[in-house]
DNA sequence: ATTAGTGACTAATACGCATTAGGGCAACTG
DNA sequence: CAGTTGCCCTAATGCGTATTAGTCACTAAT
């Protein structure tokens, strides 16, 4: 009467059913399972193998009911849906992350939205539905809401890119040193003779690119240079290009651009060929982002090269660290490396 | 004694807490809030400001374990790491899939996997600890384990990219007609006077690469054209340049190729004029992914359009819609529209 | 006036797991 | 030999929610 005629889905077995196959109680096979004193080493390999035969796996929200965490982490992506175009950036770094995460079986919830205020939001119903144990937190600011908010939660985070913030000491950081990064790109383009740099930056507001801009202007006012200059944008190849079209028009046009990702270098050096400028020999390219684009148009582009995949497994290193107790700390990765191509050279007027 | 001097991470508000304030019973407060009869509208606003107020959020964990489901939906991408290169597809996809999500609260679980083996295991793992209430399913092969599995296991799920499977009347699928646009797509070529034509295919076994091989023979065949032929690839910038360079240095090289992804249609289109092939007077170059890849080189690349944001929507409302209890459904989306640009014109020996 | 019915609510239970509090039983201890 | 300890195990709770089975007061029908 009870049974319909559906199809019925191979019932999930519980605790209860390992109890019955293996003659004992369901504590004996939470002791077991989980190695907890209590049992017989003879009827906690039993219990296993009844388990395994069975198919068992604990119900995540039974665990994360009764206290053990969702086992699952969080990664909020704040863009709007048609800026995340060409970028190969955060699917190698989301794959970095799953590496040490799949060893560890945690989840990795995952949302795209609007922006920061919604990133904000989606924390606070994570938190509140009980959903993940940890976050791990892209394109800090300058002025970030989400230290605080975090804190304020007690959700464990590891912030990825941003400096190390002595007001938020429950937060990892892991990332990586822009700032010594543009110095060793201003000090090899300055060795090349160039003296009016371009940096086409990022977005305005974030951490790294503030870190970039600084610099820049540190190590142009330390060498004397005035012609030196960062331009905001915001990362599409629209403005990329845009901006090179502008700053090479101009009557002294900079002999050097620093673009802040692959995508608007790329459209960058089309724009600079069709204004009649050559790569390298009238102005020289730095992509300050390396991925098979760099290598799709000719010349190659110098690009600063990082390890996107091993940045992400070390973030998920840090929450998982996080996870289990330990303390918050700030991991320095590698500097990024200069990989020089074919677009970077002696300035024409050196 | 009990409380350490650890911070105290403000305690999740639960239906008991609410029950209190309002002054009704646990039970009442569920009524309440889940819209059931039994209280009175009176008591129903009641408790509604208190769960606004308190900024109660209902616990997933509690909610699957009563068996409401874990109002997450799970997402496979199953790729060694290295070959999630520079492809906008996805991401896009994604994003279209969380607008529909998100409207629900429902949460996307992520996971990149080396290959469909991993895959299947991460199913049968989510489908016993509860984790995922369906899936999305992309990548489908000709011959596939997964419908099966997914059958077996009772779980919904929805082929993206795959079409309609009447041995899996229980997944529902989205699909774009790829045996369509590969016929308008040799159509217009064939127009433009073109009769060798390449297709640099995608991987082998890959259900739309069959669909779009199996079509371009049946092209060919139909209108008596014996040079024209689809070579398989792994979809990398390289082997496109690879297969480019073998078959334009053949003694009568094609008039026309066809790549089946915009990052080897870009790799190609460069490789050609590497090797004196002037584009589109010597060959004509047609991407089937359009993406802004397709506008930074020159010329421009003529390119199958979709939209992909769009695609993901369909899919996460089709899977919705299963959860909701409705019946699975094969969905087609419209045919891809090629945007013709710089990189086709009259075959040259026309 | 007794009964049936209804609306508004409370009590009790289930879900699957972890954990705490026991309950026997054997081997020591004094 | 009673008392203690240690081992292996079972019984009983709790987590937060949904649901089912009552309870109680009051109205409508016989």
């Amino acid at each position: 009467m009870a049974m319909s005629g559906k199809r019925s889905p191979a019932r999930r077995p519980t605790m209860k059913d390992i109890a019955r196959h293996a003659g004992v109680s369901q504590s004996a096979v939470s002791f077991a399972l989980n190695g907890r004193p209590g049992v017989s080493e003879e009827t906690r390999d039993r219990v296993r193998r009844v388990a395994e035969e069975l198919g068992w796996r604990p119900s995540t929200a039974a665990r994360a009911l009764s206290g053990e965490g969702a086992a699952t982490v969080g990664f909020v992506l704040a863009r709007p849906a048609d800026t995340l175009g060409v970028d190969s950036f955060f699917l190698q770094l989301v794959s970095g992350i799953q590496e040490v995460l799949a060893e560890r079986h945690l989840g990795l919830l995952f949302q795209v939205v609007e922006d920061i205020g919604d990133e904000c939001a989606v924390y606070r119903r994570w938190w509140a539905e009980h959903r993940v144990d940890g976050v791990l937190v892209v394109d800090p600011r300058t002025d970030d809401p989400r230290p605080d908010l975090l804190d304020e939660l007690g959700l464990p985070a590891v912030v990825i890119g941003g400096a190390p913030d002595e007001r938020h000491p429950g937060l990892s950081t892991v990332w990586a040193d822009d700032a010594g990064a543009m110095a060793s790109v201003v000090d090899g383009l300055y060795a090349l003779g160039h003296r009016r740099i371009v940096h086409i930056a990022g977005l305005p507001g974030l951490a790294h690119t503030e870190r970039r801009v600084r610099t820049l202007r540190a190590e142009a006012g330390r060498r004397g240079l005035s012609e030196v200059e960062s331009v905001s944008t915001d990362y599409s190849d629209a403005e990329g290009a845009a901006v090179t079209c502008r700053v090479l028009k101009r009557p002294a046009p900079p002999t050097a651009l620093i673009y802040d990702n692959d995508v608007m270098a790329v459209a960058g050096a089309a724009t600079a060929a069709e204004l009649g400028f050559s790569v390298p020999a009238d102005v020289s390219v730095v992509s300050w982002e390396d991925s098979a684009l760099c290598r799709m148009v000719k010349p190659w582009l110098s690009a600063l090269s990082r390890d996107s995949v091993a940045f992400g497994r070390t973030a998920a290193r840090e929450l998982t660290a996080l996870l289990d107790g330990g303390s918050a700390r700030a991991v320095r990765v590698p500097v990024p490396r200069l990989v020089e191509r074919g677009s970077t050279g002696v300035a024409r007027d050196a």
